[in-house]
DNA sequence: TTTAATGCAAAAGATTTGCAACATG
DNA sequence: CATGTTGCAAATCTTTTGCATTAAA
């Protein structure tokens, strides 16, 4: 499940360029945690990623991960997912893709459809507020938890 | 935001079917927190549910809020969502609808859309797992937080 | 050098659990 | 009546915060 490089730097790229469009220092630390995500494509939450930047910087504190990923979601960089059992879950991948969800476990994957890429929306959602993104939420019993 | 009697009454049936089959015992407690969630279109988080029930049960305890909500869960009756920085929030509505949740702050609303309810997906999708249900999700910045 | 960001430790908030008392089927 | 369910209280897990220290620009 790890997403090709190519991608993770354009990733890389967008991420640096917003920073510095907005002020925002980019530190080892949000560095780090941002290729996380990026490269992850298994949607971690706050402490999957903590345990893993840990490896590469391993004075790191969850409280940094908590701070950046928040951080992270309010520049638009990262998406917030379903949660699974009182666990938030971030998503770095900002080019149009779908979820499938279990909704029992939470096991979630991206997929991808040039159909469900074009849907159009009703009116009525403008009223709601600006459009960001449009995607598709599927739910079901992934294998694992139909067979018990 | 509240829903229509009759389409209430449906989703308790439909509960009630459900428990029945299921072997699950019928307390005033579940069946006074499914009403809550059924009939709310706000989408509560477990701590929200909890208060407004304990206008008709005084004596119930959160626990027991959080124990039903993640029953009704296992058992397809309610669908978790978003969540809003650390909640759970919970969704009763089970027939065809779409979601705007903001991004920052959390706000979500339901809307529907016939067009969006026969949306098809790829193939793909079934190595996953079963699918019972698709919805589609739009992101995007509500009216409050945009002016922020 | 200035200001924002980090790490630590502690607090706050959300969710779960063990167990005796209780209510449903 | 038997068993599953509740309420309580305490435990646990997740997330946030204050503050002194550190590092980016």
């Amino acid at each position: 499940m790890k997403i090709k490089q190519k991608e993770v730097e354009q990733r890389m790229d967008h991420f640096e360029a917003v920073c510095r469009a907005e002020g925002i220092k980019l530190t080892h630390q949000r560095i780090e945690i941002f290729r996380e995500i990026a490269q992850a494509g298994d949607h971690p939450d706050a402490d999957l990623v903590f345990r893993r930047v840990r490896n590469r910087i391993p004075t790191i504190s969850l409280d940094t991960v908590y701070r950046t990923l928040w951080l992270l979601n309010d520049l638009g960089l990262v998406v917030t997912l379903i949660t699974s059992r009182g666990r938030t879950r971030f998503d770095a991948n900002l080019s149009r893709h779908h979820h499938f969800v279990c909704g029992r476990c939470g096991f979630t994957r991206d997929f991808y459809s040039d159909n469900l890429d074009n849907i159009s929306l009703p009116e009525s959602v403008a009223t709601y507020g600006e459009v960001e993104a449009t995607h598709v939420e599927v739910r079901g019993l992934c294998h694992r938890c139909a067979v018990k």
